[in-house]
Formats: structure tokens, sequence, C-alpha cells
DNA sequence: GACCTTTCTTAAGATATCTTAATTTTTTGA
DNA sequence: TCAAAAAATTAAGATATCTTAAGAAAGGTC
């Protein structure tokens, strides 16, 4: 279980065993439900969740009352509320499973402390974090040149098989259009 | 001159004198003209700059021609393209100075013997990421759910006489909308 | 100061996407 | 297994924004 974690790391930073273990007692395992919540807008994040298993989603609520996906979390990726991790200031987001789910989490007090303690694992994370950017910009920017229909069949081919994973409106939400449009769309492509 | 760059560091972390003297041997004071550039889209992003005076813009040419500004660099701001400074593949984008420019520099290769003679240093560009990429994630949310008129009104209320030092066509292109389009919006706002 | 270039504005028609509302299909839970 | 709830589709009219093209204003240079 701890072996996906190591490999993620290894992508990043070379570490030695000790260091890893190290940082694995800091590491809490945690399992949740589908529709349960991982965070809930008004209360702070106080941790970082590695997905071992499962699908997350990510949203606010409109003013409207309409929700807003705005990040899916998969096998193999850190989901937090990175603003309210960061500035310990409520959070607006909700984090949810969507599907069974088995993470490992760690608290921001025991972050900052390995941080310390283990300096290749300050250096992960700001890889990490450096990536994290360069996906959101790259990400960002294409959603602004791109119309929904490339939107679509972006999503559909970055992710395989993820589609089937998550109803067609959340699909929608995350890609920024009407669940009705999407269905316009899907049905003059095929 | 180095002062404003002490301050800055000191919003994100605790820097002894020294630390940071020994940081700024590795920096290099670096001039421009208005219309120079930094950085060619074909070329390795091999620098990180802060503005110490002046402004730029970040843009990439679409296959129709069209230039999009993805980001403009102001006082007190880092400039590079990170996916092709943290992955060294060749950038996509331009940099150009828009005013008479005066930054700090400083090279990869520097960069990252600093994070480990220096660890305050890693410590401050990770925590100066994660704050970007919080303020990225906001303005790409905020961007998605507001139309061209809140874009425009939201940017010209957050930096201060910011539009007065931009023609407004490359406002227009940083909002995403065409300038025609913004000339209605200001025509129908005033 | 006048001319050439760049930037900004105006307006008309075109297009992508939304809204609303009704209908069909699929999923869920008892 | 069936009824109720949730999700997906369809279609018509509405709206935000774009495209094109032309004219007006502003700025830079000899």
């Amino acid at each position: 279980m701890k072996e996906a974690l190591k490999k993620y790391i290894r992508r990043y930073v070379v570490i030695e065993e000790e260091d890893f273990e190290k940082f694995c007692n800091y590491l809490e395992f945690h399992q949740f439900n589908p529709k349960e919540y991982l965070l809930k807008s008004g209360s702070i994040c106080y941790c970082k969740y590695f997905i071992l298993k499962g699908l997350t989603r990510t949203f606010y609520i409109e003013e409207s009352g309409v929700e807003r996906i705005i990040q899916f979390g998969i096998e193999n990726w850190w989901v937090t509320d990175m603003d309210s991790f960061c500035n310990e200031v409520p959070s607006n987001v909700y984090i949810q499973a969507l599907e069974p789910l088995e993470t490992f989490s760690i608290s921001k007090q025991s972050l900052e402390q390995v941080y310390t303690e283990i300096p290749i694992i300050e250096r992960f994370f700001r890889r990490l974090t450096e990536n994290w950017l360069i996906a959101q910009q790259k990400s960002s920017h294409f959603y602004m040149k791109a119309n929904s229909k490339k939107r679509y069949l972006d999503l559909i081919n970055s992710i395989p098989n993820f589609v089937q994973r998550v109803p067609q409106y959340m699909i929608a939400s995350y890609l920024d259009i009407t669940p009705e449009y999407l269905s316009d769309i899907r049905k003059t492509q095929q």
C-alpha cells in the first residue's frame, strides 16, 4: 500500500528507505464512503490526502445554488484545498468521495515538522507544487482558447475511462458548460 | 535595491542577513528596454526574474497568429515560464518588457545549488509557489464564473492604475475577449 | 506641424452557449 | 420487481460574445 506512495515520491526526488519510513510514520490511513465529505465549506482544511484508491470531487456552491466542480482527484493524486490548508482560512469548497475511497492523510502540523526533519520531503513537495502549478496553468490556458467540444474531447482522451466513472452532469460542471449543451456536443460528436 | 527583495522574501520566511547575502551573490542585475524580450518561444527559459521596476507581459501566439497574453509581471513579482524552467523544455511563450525594466535574475543551475546550500531559500520558493498556485486557482475559477464585464472590473480594481500602463488591446487579450467587445463593455460601463 | 502608424470605437450580422421546460432513460432503494 | 428519484436528452427561443469592416482618435517621427 505504501509502495504506491513511494513510487510516486520517487518520480520527483531520490529518497532513502529510512527517510521514507520516517515520513510514513506521520501518515494516517483513512477510508471514506461514497458521498462522504473529506472537507466541508466553512471549515479549515487541516490535511492533505493522498488517494490510494477511489475518486473525489472538489466543488463550490454558487450564489445561485449551482454546484461547480473545480477538480477531480484520482489514484496517486494529492487532494486538499491549498488556500485553506496553507493559510488556515475557512474553505469555500467541499471535497467529497464519489467512490469508496482509501487515503493516506497528513496534517499541516505534521507536515511542517516533516519539512524540517526530512528536507528531501520539503523538496518533494516543492517540486510537486511546481508541477501542479504548471498543470494548472496549462489547463487554464487550454480552457481559454478551446471551445466546449475541444475541452470535452481533451478530457475524455486525457484520462482513459474516466468519463465512465462520473455522471455526465458532473463532467459538464467541470467543463463549465450546461448538461444540456454537453448532451448536444456528444450527439454531434458520434 | 536589494531591500525590496529582502522585504519580499520576509513576507514568506524568516531569513538571517547572512543567508540573504549569500543568496544575493547568485543574483545578476539585468536591464531591458521596452519591447525587448526576456524569453522567446522556442528557447529554454533558464532564469527566474525578480522585477525591481517596470512591467512585462507573457504571451503566446495562436495558430491563427493572434497574440494571447497570459500574464503581466510588475514590481515585486517573479516572472519565468515555469514549465520551461522546471522541465528544461523549449518554451512556447514570449516574455517581453513593456516598460524600461530592471530585474534580478537567477539561473536554474544557481538556484539548484542555492536550494541545497541555503535551505530557507528552498522553503521560501516552496511557499512562493504554493501562493502562486493558490492565486492561479482563484483567478481561473473567477474567470470561469464571471462574465467579461466582471473580469474587466475586477482587473481595474485589483491593481490601481495598472490599466493606464498597458494598451487596451492587451488588456482585452489578457481578459480573453476581443478589443471590440472590451470597447463595448467600457462604453456601457461609464 | 503634418503624416504615417497604431490603437480605439462603432455597428451589423453571425455563432456558441444558455435557459427553460418537457420527455425519456437510467439508477436506486424498499 | 416496481415505484420513485436521479440523470440524460431534445428542442425552441434568448443572450453573450465574436467577426468583419470601416471610420475616428491618438501617438511617434521626420
